[in-house]
Parts: C-alpha cells; structure tokens; sequence
DNA sequence: AGTAGCGGACTTTTT
DNA sequence: GTCCGCTACT
C-alpha cells in the first residue's frame, strides 16, 4: 500500500463540474475508468506509484456515493493491517466522516469474523483461541512425537511448512493425495497433520491458515451460508491480488461467483510486484484471472507519479528481463522528465559499503534531507547489522523496520499466555506457557503427570491440575505454588466480570506473581520489560473486552512505538513494498546475495525472475535518489569471500545509470566533511542540528556520566578530538563521536 | 532443575 | 561469528 502516491486532497471542496462528482476530478483518464467501471469483474493492473490506493479507496466512495451499496455491502480485502487502517483512514476522509460497520480488513481478519459466527460448523466454539506462530509449532511438536520422526531429516519447522503450504492450498487433512503425502515425513505427513487438526479442535483453537481454510471449508458445504454472504456483499474490492494464494483465490471465487447477479469483483495489483511466492502466493492467480471471470475487464496504470525518468527507466529496463509478463509500462506522470540517474557504486568490501551508504546518507541530510525519507533496504537480514554497527558510529538516528516486535517479546507472550488461559480455560498451551513462569517447581516430569491427570478425567490440562490439588496429589511447594496459581486464576475470572479486563488483568499478573519475577530479575532488560508490561495494560484499555484484544493482539500483531523523531529505515526489500522514500540506498548488488543463491538453487528461473521483481520494487520505492552498492568481497560468517557484481546491474539501461566503479567510499567520506563542516548555507540548519553539532568533544571530560540513546547510560573513559570512549552500565565499552551523547 | 558445552544452521515474513 | 537447541553433566 502506498503512503503518498498523491498528496491527500478534499474531494469535495471543489465544485464538481456537470455531470461529474467532485471526487472524480484530477484523476487521469485510466483511473477514472477503474472507479468508474463498477459492475462486472474488473482487474486494475496498478503499477509502483500509479495511484492505487486513491483508486480503491475512491471507487470505494464512488461505489456508495452513487447509490449501489450501502457501507456494509461492500467486502474490501488488503494483506496487511497497515493498508487496511490506511483504508479505512482515508474513506473516512473521502466521505467527511468516520465509517463503521464495515467489512474491510485483512483476509485473515474478515475469515476470523466470519469464523467466530459459524464456529460450530467446523468444530470450534464461538470463543476459539488463534494461535501465534509459536504455539503452532510448540502443539506440532507434542503432536508429532508419537511418530518417532527423525527430526534430523523432518524437523518441526519444516514439517509446520508443509502443512502450512498444504492450507494456503486449501486442502483439509482428508483432500491431501497420497501423491501429495508420500513426500514428507516417511509418509507420515497427512497422519500427523490430521492430529494436529485433531488436537487443535480439542483446544479449541486454530491457526493463521485455518482461519481461511475452515471458513473456505463453511462456504464450500453450507449453501445456506454462502447464500447469506452472496446477498450481503454486493461489491468486491481486493488489494495487492498478486499476492493471493489458492485458499485466498477460492474464498474470494465462492464468495464473488453470485448466480443470476454479476461478479463485482475489482481486483487490484502488479504481477511486476509479486515477491511472495514462497508463502504460497500464487502469480498465475492475477494471470489468470480473464479466464476466472469470463467478461472480465482490464484496466492498467502506467503513469507513475512518484519517481523521476531515470528511476522509472531503470526500474523498467530491469524488469523487461521477466517473461510472462501482463505488460505494462510506466510513464512518468510528471513534467519535470529531469532528475538525477541511478547511482551504482562499486566498493572494495562490505565495510567500505557500509561507510560509503552511510556517509552518503550523511550527506544527504546535510544538504537538508530529513532522515524520514531515506532508506536502506537490504536483501537479507544478516545485511543490517553492517549498517547498523557504521549508524551507531556515525551518530545517525535510524530504525530497524521489522525486528522484534512488541507482540514477540517474551514478557508480552507470556503476560498474552494468562491472560489467554483466564479467557479459555481449555487452552492448553497457553497453560503449559505460563505453568512455570515464575518458577514453581514444575518441570517435565511433573508436566507429564499433570497432562497425564487431565487425559485419564478428559478435562484440559488446567482443569486436570486442579482436580489432582483437591485430591491432595500433589505435594509440597509445588502443590502450594500451583495452588496460588490456580486460585489466582479463578479470582481473576471472577474480577473480570465484575470489574472489567483491565482491573482483572492488573490483579493476574500481581497474584500469579508475575510481575513480582521482573520486579526481583537484576538482569538490565526487567526494568524495560516492566515498561512493556505496563503499556500492554494500557493497551488493553482500548478494547471492550478481553477476548477483543486478545483477537487484536493475535491478528494486528503491531504497536506503534516511539516512530515520532525522523530516522532513516533499515529494512529488507519484502518489508519496503508499498513504501516510498526520496531517497533508496540499495546495497548488496551482489551474485549470490541478491539475486540470493538459496533462491536460485531451489526456484531456478522462477526463483530469478522472483528475485528481479524485488530488485524492481526496491528501485520504485525511490523518489528522486536511488543508489545502488556492490562490494568486491563481503564477510560472510567468518571468512571473507569475493563477490561479482550482479547480473542485475548489467540488465540496468545505460542511459538511466551512472556508473562509479571502486574507491568510492573515502571520497564520498571528505565530500560528507565538507559538506556538514564548511558549506556556508547550512549553518542556520546545522545548528539546531544534534548530528551536524558534531565532532566536538570539548564540552565532554574523562569521568562525565553521559547517556546515548541506544545504549544507555555510562562514564567517559577516554577522548580525543572526535571520539569518545564510553564504559555503559552493561559493561560495553564504545567509542563513538560525540552527537548523540548526552551528558546527565 | 539448571547450565555448560557442543554441533549445526544461517533468506524473504504477514496474518 | 553468533545464535539456538539438544545433550550431558552437576
């Protein structure tokens, strides 16, 4: 999803000339035509920057401002809850006020509100649990063990991938062919899968693929159902189509395949975008579609309003490499034809890499960039670390796109895991999570008798463990310390209605003496996991119930935090899809990182093609600078091993390039000094700027306690004109120049 | 029950 | 080079 193809503009403050609504004006000819053609099937083949978002969004309004369906009628689907939120934003916009009841959200949010309406058909009950990655592969385990599979060959992960693959195809356990089966796990696979479905059932519980698998499942033998949801939606509105695997394709096919009406279905998307095949994307489904929805339309945008000449030129001499392409070309939409080439730097090594991008970067804010608007983004994420490590140096504030998250943190699981067990007391998992954190004496052996009380009276396993404590079996400090826990459980259950979540979860997490372990840890994260802590209870205030933010948690997955100050991005390729910056450094233009070995051995040309249609998109992402870096030798674990540059850049136009083979780095390195130090137009800006103060040392004396944003708080050392050497409190020692270095 | 030490892996990732 | 998971001690 693009941020800021166009710059947001009030539809309605215009006077619409005759004829035409407002909101229709300043779109070019074809984007008119894909809001405009509403009924029948359409495909809208967007290309990077065309203007898709302010489409769907506008054939959205279009569709409901002329009358052919009213909010809730319309299904609008998107891949990440970032492009839904930015939707549902900017309809609210279009339409001057906040839109609720609607169904617009990611494929897994929509089939999960679906699922919890027709659980039952399937086996669930209304308040089934979705499990996180972890939990699947931890149940996986448990489930596979009878097997004895020779985990060496078959390991959990991969097996948890052959399952995965198997819903993103939509095939239940009984629609796997023995074909299909004989390939994993000495034949074993569908056997294994069709418990783990089995015990997921018994725990009322399913995973990310079976939120479409099962609702696929519901609209394939309900007709009943289906024809509830053909009379509900009239309209179809599907972001980023190229993207969709089979289940996805089907879901949408039952429910856009209407008899007696037409299928008004708008699919919007970029074959010369697809980068997620591996997941099970399915290219042939935007290739395919004509064939799909007989009638169908096609419409293409191809004036790019984004990037200069030379971007867009190189982007699509690139891409022109690809076969079975749907064709399109971009044009810029811009008048200004001028703008700077596509920079392809060699270097000697990946730490020259490193400096050069930074340095560049550097610059770039020296002359007046904001930070916010450049981005490097990396193949692999073994790549960011490079960067990262000549960031810290140089003092320029950045953020990592895509680490850990709040959600996958340990204390955030485990807080979700109690919370998870009090909302649903069958849910096993969560229960053998949080069982022994904090510790109370519970180990394997005494797990083993806990699951062994909860099979022998068929109750699940907290259930189990509180009939063994009223039996007296179990003894000691164990039996002391379950006993606290369990008893904290049900007070909290008891709170919870009577006093809402948010006092509930609060009391949880002080009596089951949560909290109290991070309180006691003297470890340097407890504090900051404290912090985590305290904002998940704040979270939690924003939803009305327990089992609401426990689905927001399960399917949103995000938390904004601290994304105020401007920063330049590290991120890889995957994650910079449907952004845009002014400035893209694009490193690692190397045979073997990118296009990536791994891909070349295990896809071959299609493996190729997939890794051109990334080098494609990174190249889009640029507004006005794209650089492109490639080193002569990077490290690669611990040795050093030459690099040829890759194929990619001879498949790069000239006339759109500029070529700077080798020893780049220690020039761009004094242009950088120069730039920040002497250039007379810059010093009102460089004043009131942190980095540009920099390389002043003098204001800091051995001994001083400073703090650095990053690394906290610590004691100078040593000094000299530039650096300063720093003992942290967590016992590092860093030296490192003096910008962002506060003195306490 | 906890941890030291060893061997193996090591793209991309949203939901 | 580093992280993770498993085994084998204590």
């Amino acid at each position: 999803m693009s941020t800021s193809e166009h710059p947001p503009s009030p539809l309605f403050s215009s006077p619409a000339p005759e004829g035409a609504p407002g909101y229709l004006e300043r779109l070019n000819p074809e984007q008119r035509a894909a809001i405009e053609t509403t009924d029948g099937p359409l495909l809208v083949l967007a290309g990077a920057g065309t203007g898709k978002t302010r489409v769907l969004t506008t054939r959205f309004a279009h569709i409901l401002l002329s009358g052919r369906a009213k909010p809730w009628q319309i299904l609008t689907v998107t891949f990440t809850n970032k492009a839904a939120r930015e939707m549902r934003e900017r309809i609210s916009f279009l339409l001057g006020e906040p839109v609720e009841g609607l169904w617009l959200g990611t494929f897994h949010a929509l089939c999960a509100r679906m699922l919890r309406r027709h659980a039952e058909y399937v086996g669930l009950t209304h308040g089934f649990t979705i499990l996180d990655t972890d939990d699947q592969l931890r149940l996986l385990k448990q489930v596979m063990e009878p097997w004895r599979i020779d985990t060496k060959r078959w390991p959990a992960p991969g097996l948890m991938g052959v399952i995965q693959r198997w819903k993103d195809r939509g095939l239940t356990p009984a629609r796997v062919t023995d074909t299909e089966d004989s390939d994993f796990a000495d034949g074993h696979a569908r056997a294994i899968y069709t418990a783990y479905q089995t015990r997921l059932r018994e725990l009322n519980a399913c995973d990310f693929g079976d939120l479409m698998l099962h609702v696929a499942e519901i609209l394939r033998t309900r007709p009943d159902v289906l024809d509830q949801y053909h009379r509900l939606f009239r309209y179809i509105l599907v972001d980023e189509y190229q993207d969709t695997n089979t289940i996805q394709y089907l879901w949408l096919r039952l429910l856009a395949k209407r008899t007696g009406y037409p299928s008004n279905i708008c699919c919007v998307g970029d074959d010369d975008q697809s980068i997620y095949s591996w997941r099970g994307a399915e290219v042939e489904n935007i290739l395919r579609f004509e064939k799909d929805f007989p009638g169908a339309q096609i419409v293409r945008l191809e004036r790019n309003y984004r990037s200069t000449q030379h971007i867009l030129g190189a982007a699509a001499g690139l891409i022109a490499h690809n076969d079975g392409r749907l064709g399109k070309t971009l044009r810029s939409g811009k008048d200004d034809a001028s703008g700077e080439k596509v920079l392809v730097t060699g270097v000697w090594d990946s730490e020259a890499e490193a400096r050069a991008v930074c340095d560049s970067a550097a610059s770039f804010h020296a002359k007046g960039q904001s930070l916010a608007e450049m981005a490097i983004l990396v193949r692999a994420g073994f790549q960011t670390r490079a960067f990262e490590e000549r960031l810290v140096q140089t003092g320029l504030p950045y953020r990592i796109v895509g680490g850990v998250r709040f959600y996958e943190r340990a204390e955030i699981r485990d807080a979700m895991a109690y919370m998870r067990i009090v909302n649903q007391p069958a849910d096993d998992l969560a229960f053998e999570r949080i069982i022994n954190v904090p510790k109370r004496g519970v180990g394997p052996a005494a797990l083993q008798k806990l699951h062994a009380a909860a099979r022998a009276r068929q109750v699940p396993l907290a259930a189990g463990t509180q009939a063994l404590l009223d039996e007296g079996g179990l003894k000691g400090k164990m039996a002391a310390q379950l006993g606290t826990l369990m008893n904290a459980l049900s007070t909290t259950r008891d709170i919870l209605t009577r006093e809402g979540h948010v006092v509930a979860v609060e009391h949880l997490l002080e009596e089951t003496g949560y909290l109290d372990m991070w309180r006691n840890d003297r470890s340097i994260e407890a504090p900051g996991r404290l912090e985590n802590l305290k904002e998940l209870v704040r979270a939690l205030s924003d939803f009305g119930t327990l089992g609401e933010f426990l689905d927001h948690v399960a399917l949103v997955m995000e938390h904004d935090e601290n994304a105020g100050d401007a920063k330049l991005s590290l991120m890889t390729l995957h994650g910079a899809k449907g952004l845009e910056f002014d400035t893209v450094f694009l490193p690692g233009w190397e045979e073997g990182v990118f296009p990536s070995q791994r891909t070349l051995d295990e896809g071959g040309l299609k493996g190729l093609e997939e890794e051109r249609r990334l080098a494609y998109v990174g190249i889009t992402r640029a507004r006005k600078h794209a650089l492109i870096f490639h080193a002569d030798r990077r490290r690669i674990y611990a040795n050093w091993q030459p690099s040829m540059p890759s194929r990619f850049l001879d498949e790069l136009p000239d006339e759109h390039i500029i070529r700077k083979e080798n020893g780049a780095a220690p020039q761009q390195r004094l242009n950088m000094t120069d730039s920040v130090f002497a250039n007379g137009p810059l010093t009102t800006r460089r004043r009131q700027d942190p980095m540009l103060a920099d390389a002043n040392t003098a204001s800091f004396q051995l001994g001083d306690h400073v703090r650095h944003p990053r690394f906290g708080v610590g004691i100078i050392i040593s000094a000299d004109r530039h650096h300063l050497e720093i003992a942290f409190e967590s016992g590092d020692t860093k030296r490192l120049l003096s910008s962002f270095i506060e003195k306490i």
